[in-house]
Parts: C-alpha cells; sequence; structure tokens
RNA sequence: GCCCGGAUGGCGGAAUGGCAGACGCAACGGACUUAAAAUCCGUUUUCCGAUGAGGAAGUGUGGGUUCGACUCCCACUCCGGGCACCA
C-alpha cells in the first residue's frame, strides 16, 4: 500500500507546466490524420473576470477535444480575445487610462482564469482583435465589403444617447434606455455606414437548413430575418393622376375588403397628397412622430394613433375610393412604408378602423371548426363586428374585369389575385424580409479605425491595401465629443490626408467599427494566426474549415451568428474560403443560475444576509424564514461564483467535473458548491483506486468486473462523443464503485479507466498515467476499445407483468426465443397465482426484457 | 400578442414506447476516533399496513392511442428564453 495524498495544488501546477512547456497541444497545421476543429466563442476579456459560466463551454469543448485527439484526429482547439468595447473606453473616460492598458490587464486576468483549468488550447495562436496585426485584416475584410458595393453611407436616424454623448446601437438599447446606466435614448439623424446584409437574406435564410444547429436557434435566425411573401399592389390617386401609392400586403385575397390606406408618417407622398384642410393636423402629427423614441412608438402603448391626408386612393380591383391616413403603427423601414388596410381581417387595421370610425368590410366566411376552436362567433365576423385573421371562404369578391375568388380559400384566393393583378400590370408578387442593413459605424474611439479617406471633393477613397494596418491613433482624452462624432475627431494629424499626386487634401473617417466585426472572422484567423501576407492561407483554410463544433452561449444565437455567417458568405463569394457556411455544428449551453433568496412577499435577499439553520435559510436580521430558488448571477444578489475560489478548495478537476455533472450542457442550470463536493469525493476515491492500490498486472477479473470495464469504456466513449458529459460521470462513478471493492486493481481495468477520465480530469490522469509508469503525456494515448462480448450477459433478468403491472422476475438465457419465454413466465408460481380464476386473453413477449400477459 | 424551450423525490438530474427515480447532493442510522474532520457501510418517492409480510398511488393538469406511456397525439396550467404594430 502507498502513502500518498491527491493533492491537487501539486499535481494541477506539475502537469500545467508540463504541458506549456512541451507545447504539448501545439496543433499541426496539417496532418494525414482526420481534422477536427472545435471552437469556443471568445470572449470579451471585461474587468470582472471569469465567472462560472464561461468556463462551462470552455470546458465541454475541452473534453471534446481531448477525446478526439485520443481518437486519433488532429484537433484545432484555439483561444483569443474580442477586445474591443465599451466598457474599457468607458473605463478611459473615466480614468484616462488608455483602453489597450486596460485591455492587457484583464486579458492576463483572464489567461490565468483559463490556464487554471488546464484547457487544452494551442496558445500559440492565440489572438486579439485589438492587435493591429489582427484589425490589418478586419480592415482589409471591410474594404473587400466596400469593393463589392456592400458598404455605403446613409444617413439614417440612430440611437443617440446625449447622456453617454454617444450613439448606441439597437442591440445596446433596452426598452429605449442605454443598456449601460439606464439612461434615456432618442432618435437622430446622421451619416452611418451601412453593410448589406439584406442583399444576402435569402441565403442566409435557406442555408440555414443543412446547419447541424438546434431547431430552437435555427428558428430565431428564421424569424429575424423574417421572410414575408404577397404582393406590391399600386393605387392610384383620386386627383392627382401623376402619383401612384404601392403598397405591401401578404394578403392579395383581402383587397376587396380593403376600406383605407395607411402611409407611415415618413413616407415621401404624404406632403403631396394631402388636402389644404388636413394640412394643419397632418404636419402635427408627423412632427409629433417624428420626436417620438422608439420606445414611445412601438412600446407598451398600442393605442392607435394616426391623423386623415384628405386624400383618397382608388382600390385597384374595384374601384372604390378609400381615405388616405397616416398612421405610426406602419414603418417606413418595412415594405413600401404604405398599407392597405382590411380591418375586417387584420387585427391592428380592426382597432385602428373602430378607433377612428371606418367601415369594416367582411370578406371571408370563417371556416366553421377553426371558429369554433378559437371561439369566435361566425356571425359576428361576417357583420364586421369580430376580427377574422385565420382561414375560410372568400366572398362578395369579384369585380366585372375577371377577378372572381368568391368561394375560394385564402391560399387560392391570393395565388389568383395575384396573376389577376400581374396581368393588368397593377401589382407583383414580392417578397420581404424584416432584416435591415447592418449598421455599422460607432462614434467610439476603442475599435477598429475605417480604411476610409473623406476627399474634400466629396468622394470617398479607401486606404490602399499595402498601407493597412490603419493603426488607432493617440488621443489627448477618450470623451466622446459631445456632437456625435468619435473621438478620433480629436486626432489632429492623423486626421489629415493629401494625396500624393494630385495633393487634394481629405479626411479621415472618424467612426470606428462596432465590436461585431472583429468576432466575425477570428475562426478564420485562428487557422493561421501570424501570417502577415494574407489573412490566412488558402490550403490552411481547405484543411480545416468549417469549424465542426462551435459552443458558446445563447446571447450570440442571433446577431454575431448573422453577421459571421454574412461574412462568409462574403469571402465565399470573393473565393477566399472554400465553404459556404463557417459553423457546422452548433451548441448553446445553458445558463448557470446562481442560488437567491426571496421571503414571503417574494423580496430578493442578497446571499451574504442569509443564514442557514436546520430550518432552512433564515434572513441574519429579521430571522424570517426565505425560499431558496435559483436566478441569474448578479452582484446585487451577491450570488456570483468565481471559480478562482472553487479551484482554490477543490482543484480544476473537480471544477471541471462539477460543470459538467450539473446537468445537460444545454440546460439551465443552478450552481451548488455543494455539488462540487460530490465530484471531488469521487476524483478523491478514483485517486485512492490507481494511486494507493497495489496494482495487478496478471489480475484475472470476474465477469461482473469485465462487464462494468467494457460497459463503462462504451458508455464514455458515446456519451463523450455526443456531449453527453453527465451521463458518461455517473458511469464512471459507477465504475469507481465497483473497482474500489478490490484489494488490488487489474492493470488492464486501471490502466483503461485513467484513459477514459482523462478528456475529463486531465491532471489527476497525467499524474495517475506516470505512477502506473507511463513516460509520456496521456494526452495522445489511443482511446481503449471495448468488447461487446464481455458486456452480454449468459442470463437476463426478465419481468413477468399481469396487465402491466411487475409480478415476477426470472432468470432466463440470453436469447431465449418468445415461444420459450412464454411458457417459463406462466409456469411461474407467482404468475400462476396472480392469473388464477382469470383467462389469458394475450401474451406479449419481447425477448431480452419482459413478459406482459393479458388477463382478465 | 407571436415563436421556441421546459415541468420527474427534500435538491441537481437518469431512463431505444418495456421494472420510474441510475449517478450525485442533502438528511438519517451505524463503524472508525478521546473528540471532531476526513473516510467507510447502510437507509431514504408518497400513502396504507404494525416498524413485518404485503398492498396502493405516483413523472405539472385533463383526455386519447397502446398489451404497456415520463416517452406518442389533443386540450390546458405554470415557468424560462427570444421577438414584438414587420402589413
Amino acid at each position: 500500500m502507498k502513502e500518498r495524498d491527491y493533492d491537487f495544488v501539486t499535481i494541477e501546477k506539475k502537469w500545467q507546466d508540463y504541458w506549456e512547456k512541451n507545447k504539448t497541444f501545439k496543433t499541426d497545421d496539417f496532418s494525414p490524420k482526420p481534422k477536427c476543429y472545435v471552437l469556443d466563442m471568445f470572449p470579451y476579456p471585461s474587468g470582472a473576470g471569469l465567472h462560472v459560466g464561461h468556463p462551462e463551454g470552455y470546458t465541454a469543448t475541452d473534453i471534446y477535444c481531448r477525446f478526439k485527439r485520443m481518437r486519433g484526429f488532429n484537433v484545432l482547439h484555439p483561444m483569443g480575445w474580442d477586445a474591443f468595447g465599451l466598457p474599457a473606453e468607458q473605463y478611459a473616460v473615466d480614468t484616462g487610462t488608455h483602453p489597450s492598458e486596460t485591455t492587457k490587464k484583464n486579458i492576463e486576468t483572464f489567461t490565468r482564469q483559463i490556464k487554471a483549468l488546464g484547457f487544452s488550447y494551442d496558445w500559440d495562436r492565440e489572438i486579439n482583435t485589438t492587435d493591429p496585426g489582427y484589425y490589418k485584416w478586419t480592415q482589409w475584410i471591410f474594404i473587400q465589403l466596400h469593393k463589392k458595393g456592400l458598404a455605403y453611407i446613409d444617413e439614417i436616424p440612430v440611437n443617440w444617447c446625449p447622456a453617454l454623448g454617444t450613439v448606441l446601437a439597437n442591440e445596446e438599447v433596452i426598452d429605449g434606455k442605454s443598456e449601460r446606466g439606464s439612461h434615456p435614448v432618442i432618435r437622430k439623424p446622421m451619416k452611418q455606414w451601412m453593410l448589406r446584409i439584406t442583399q444576402y437574406a435569402e441565403r442566409l435564410l435557406a442555408d440555414l437548413d443543412g446547419l447541424n444547429w438546434s431547431e430552437g436557434i435555427k428558428e430565431m435566425q428564421r424569424n429575424w430575418i423574417g421572410k414575408s411573401e404577397g404582393a406590391e399592389v399600386d393605387f392610384k390617386v383620386a386627383g392627382h393622376d401623376d402619383v401612384d401609392i404601392t403598397v405591401y400586403t401578404t394578403r392579395p385575397d383581402t383587397l376587396f375588403g380593403a376600406t383605407y390606406m395607411v402611409l407611415s408618417p415618413e413616407h415621401a407622398l404624404v406632403e403631396k397628397i394631402t388636402s389644404a384642410a388636413q394640412k394643419g393636423e397632418v404636419d402635427e402629427y408627423r412632427s409629433k412622430a417624428a420626436r417620438m423614441s422608439d420606445l414611445e412608438r412601438t412600446g407598451l402603448n398600442t393605442e392607435k394613433t394616426g391623423a386623415f391626408t384628405g386624400a383618397y386612393a382608388i382600390n385597384p380591383v374595384n374601384g372604390h375610393k378609400i381615405p388616405i391616413w397616416i398612421a405610426d403603427y406602419v414603418l417606413s423601414t418595412y415594405g413600401t412604408g404604405a398599407i392597405m388596410a382590411v380591418p375586417a381581417h387584420d387585427t391592428r387595421d380592426f382597432e385602428f378602423a373602430q378607433k377612428f370610425g371606418i367601415e369594416i368590410k367582411c370578406i371571408i366566411d370563417p371556416d366553421k371548426k377553426e371558429a369554433e376552436a378559437a371561439k369566435i362567433s361566425v356571425a359576428d365576423v361576417l357583420a364586421g363586428k369580430t376580427c377574422w385573421t385565420m382561414d375560410g371562404a372568400l366572398i362578395n369578391s369579384s369585380n366585372a374585369e375577371g377577378l372572381d375568388i368568391n368561394g375560394l380559400k385564402v391560399d387560392d384566393a391570393k395565388r389568383k389575385t395575384i396573376s389577376w393583378l400581374e396581368e393588368r400590370n397593377l401589382g407583383k408578387y414580392a417578397v420581404n424580409y424584416k432584416l435591415r442593413d447592418w449598421l455599422f459605424s460607432r462614434q467610439r474611439y476603442w475599435g477598429e479605425p475605417f480604411p476610409i479617406i473623406h476627399m474634400e471633393d466629396g468622394s470617398i477613397r479607401l486606404v490602399p491595401e499595402n498601407e493597412l494596418p490603419l493603426r488607432l491613433p493617440p488621443v489627448e482624452d477618450f470623451k466622446p465629443s459631445g456632437s456625435g462624432e468619435s473621438p478620433l475627431a480629436k486626432a489632429g494629424d492623423w486626421l489629415d490626408y493629401t494625396d500624393p499626386v494630385t495633393g487634394m487634401k481629405g479626411r479621415r473617417e472618424t467612426n470606428t467599427m462596432p465590436q461585431w466585426a472583429g468576432s466575425c472572422w477570428y475562426y478564420l484567423r485562428y487557422i493561421d494566426p501570424r501570417n502577415t501576407d494574407a489573412p490566412f492561407s488558402p490550403e490552411k483554410e481547405k484543411y480545416w474549415m468549417p469549424v465542426d463544433l462551435y459552443v458558446g452561449g445563447a446571447e450570440h444565437a442571433v446577431l454575431h451568428l448573422l453577421y459571421a455567417r454574412f461574412w462568409h458568405k462574403v469571402l465565399y463569394d470573393i473565393g477566399i474560403v472554400s465553404t459556404k457556411e463557417p459553423f457546422m455544428r452548433l451548441i448553446n449551453q445553458g445558463m448557470i443560475l446562481g442560488i437567491s433568496y426571496k421571503d414571503s412577499k417574494g423580496v430578493l435577499i442578497p446571499t451574504d444576509k442569509v443564514e442557514h439553520t436546520n430550518d432552512g435559510p433564515v434572513h441574519k436580521e429579521t430571522r424570517e424564514k426565505l425560499i431558496e430558488f435559483p436566478a441569474k448571477m448578479s452582484k446585487s444578489l451577491r450570488n456570483v461564483v468565481n471559480p478562482d475560489d472553487v479551484i482554490k478548495e477543490y482543484g480544476s478537476d473537480s471544477m471541471r467535473l462539477y460543470e459538467m455533472f450539473m446537468g445537460p450542457l444545454e440546460a439551465v442550470k443552478p450552481w451548488n458548491t455543494r455539488g462540487v463536493e460530490g465530484v471531488y469525493r469521487f476524483l478523491k476515491r478514483a485517486w485512492k483506486m490507481v494511486a494507493e492500490t497495489e496494482i495487478d498486472d496478471n489480475a484475472v477479473m470476474s465477469k461482473e468486473q469485465l462487464k462494468v470495464l467494457h460497459y463503462t469504456i462504451k458508455k464514455v466513449g458515446d456519451d463523450t462523443d455526443t456531449l453527453n458529459f453527465n451521463t458518461a460521470i455517473s458511469q464512471m462513478m459507477i465504475f469507481v464503485n465497483e473497482f474500489t471493492k478490490c484489494e488490488r486493481i487489474p492493470r488492464e481495468a486501471a490502466e483503461a479507466f485513467v484513459k477514459i477520465l482523462a478528456p475529463y480530469a486531465p491532471h489527476l490522469c497525467e499524474e495517475l498515467w506516470e505512477i502506473l509508469g507511463k513516460k509520456d503525456s496521456i494526452s495522445y494515448v489511443p482511446y481503449p476499445e471495448f468488447d461487446e462480448e464481455f458486456i452480454k450477459s449468459n442470463e437476463v433478468e426478465i419481468l413477468i407483468q399481469v396487465l402491466g403491472k411487475p409480478k415476477a422476475r426470472i432468470m432466463m438465457p440470453a436469447g431465449t426465443a418468445a415461444p420459450e419465454m412464454e411458457k417459463i413466465a406462466l409456469a411461474n408460481e407467482e404468475v400462476v397465482k396472480a392469473i388464477s380464476g382469470k383467462t389469458v386473453r394475450k401474451v406479449i413477449c419481447v425477448p431480452g426484457s419482459l413478459v406482459n400477459i393479458v388477463a382478465n
């Protein structure tokens, strides 16, 4: 018996140093082995450091990578930093510290924390989006986008936040307030760089089908792209022969029910068609709408407002004159900014018509079954008292010019109406997307400068590619200019440009790119991170792409993934990447919640105000009983768990194991530090089983031992491959429970166990591997094989049920056929008792499992 | 409002349509110890029964399909996430 303690502090330090010194995880650029590219969403290195949510995904991918290496794959597993961003800039505004210093410090903390978890990254490929050697190529890609006509300047209303003195992106505005600081946000027109992502809408939508992503995420992207099909229909305006108004509708079948038209307040034709009598009212409404923020306009306030223009449109299908209104429930940015309103069959139009007393004309006789299911009275619909948006048969819908859709179902009526409109040149089939072009500039310092010069003749010039990177200039201070321009407007000489040939002067673009830019292509740079002549070599790209597994938080389900896919498709179109899609398989790890407490009134109590008694948690001061429940980790609740503390107490192998043992990777799970204790005990038992037990080189294992050993190899291998880490760990616990019964552990069992545990607890297993007398790292040792023969049993327990209720269990030889099973079952004493006095109607036999006797 | 998830012991969770609750936590009982910690062994879904033998119920609710349903279908409730006047 050897006396050794499971000294995780020493062991973990030892092997982390070993891996670093030996560059154990350095990845070959090319290899005859099959490749496997496993990617983590790289973090923004915040000042707060890592919390327990970060390592969840990182641990999962690390286990998978280590497993794949043992299975003979050439694995690419890199890490880097998405290091541009607002927090470092705001800190700079407050303290004058250059964001690069803050960023450097934060990256050091993150690196230390991540390395402490023993992840097998190839650190030689570390990248940083703020490194000029990296953003040189981000700028280069922008130039390619510009050359393809995908980047343009537009004057558009942006989210202007007076308190921050800067413009915010839509994703940084929550409920009309800034994400940071909750300051009010208003709309202000400003010249902005835009990217034409809408040009790729159809491909971004269609190519989702081939991806191995969860349906939920794909659906979110589909909804975001928001494709709809319908028609554009041209309406004449009475008294304005030179004006046509085009509306977009998904319901061309309801044209006969259109009783008014609505233009968005910003619509270009409003001024032209408004009658003198209505001008005052219309102007007032328009200026009111312009002053309103997005929140006020689209938020909780669903009360419909609008103003009549005094003009009338002519319905192309029946020549009826319908009033034209303006209302802010019609958006200028979607479709044509104008709609035909069919109050009988659109809930928004219905509300509006009711409020303003406009005619509601029913033209669909509701489907009886659907009406009943929706608890809607058909009579009310027909009388125009209730809105009906579902299927039914068209009524009152024919004209003298050959259009008759009466009696048709909605779908058929749509088709027929569109062809009628197209034949007469009154309208056409049309597709629309909710997706908008991407606002790509920020009025900030800490981002990639645009490689753009505004020449004094008004032209726009690209910085020549051989002059990249265009570095961020030093500035006096980082405060926003206040006018909306970025702090770069204060960069003095840096701004000036003189054409070396013509002498024409120009000024550099002062906007910078958004944080998304760097993260849109980082997965490509890892492939060839130090290349100074190209973003990456084509040969390496062909070998490594696409990413086989991408793991990250669901908060990036829409924007990051959509933007990155967009850039990738552009790079595909210019021929520098070989795949249409970057990420073949995507997993979103579930959020880890903290334990929180509330009192009977539901008031949240910070964790440091809680005392644990035998009766459960109570409030330290009031002694009131508290309810424990999981909630998002937050500073205010003081329920944030710091990985450093966990590692200090239990070691990083325990931390890794617990993160995976909590539950399925994709599920939302509450953190419970007591649970770490459980996996820590398991590792100690595993240590004892191998390191403190005599190894038996010549052991002959019992049938039961062989079965547990081989089943464990199979189960852990399968579960690791499918990322079901929690059940893999359970099976290894079962293995330890079985083999700690031995006085001497069979070498074969010990070695196999250390190998299958190695991806999960790599430090411990390297140490155990050394104790087992091995010289080299366990990282590339082939994964053990199992033999099905040992897993099969000669005898199986067959459950005998009567009417589905378990009555007896009988051992039978494996492979007993159904008729034989039935015979044995019916002869069983318990069974005879259970069915006495009853007639056997039917016997169901499932070989290897059960017999169910139907008797009554 | 719409879309997507989810609901299983005191807790985290496990179960190709085939023995619900594996594995772990917590709790309780025991061993070791002067004692504690650590460790080891055992018990633990609920109810009836005597604390036994035994029996009944049970996977959010109500129905259905099936010899058999946590699993499939229909309706509903609650919780979480996303979107939100997109015509």
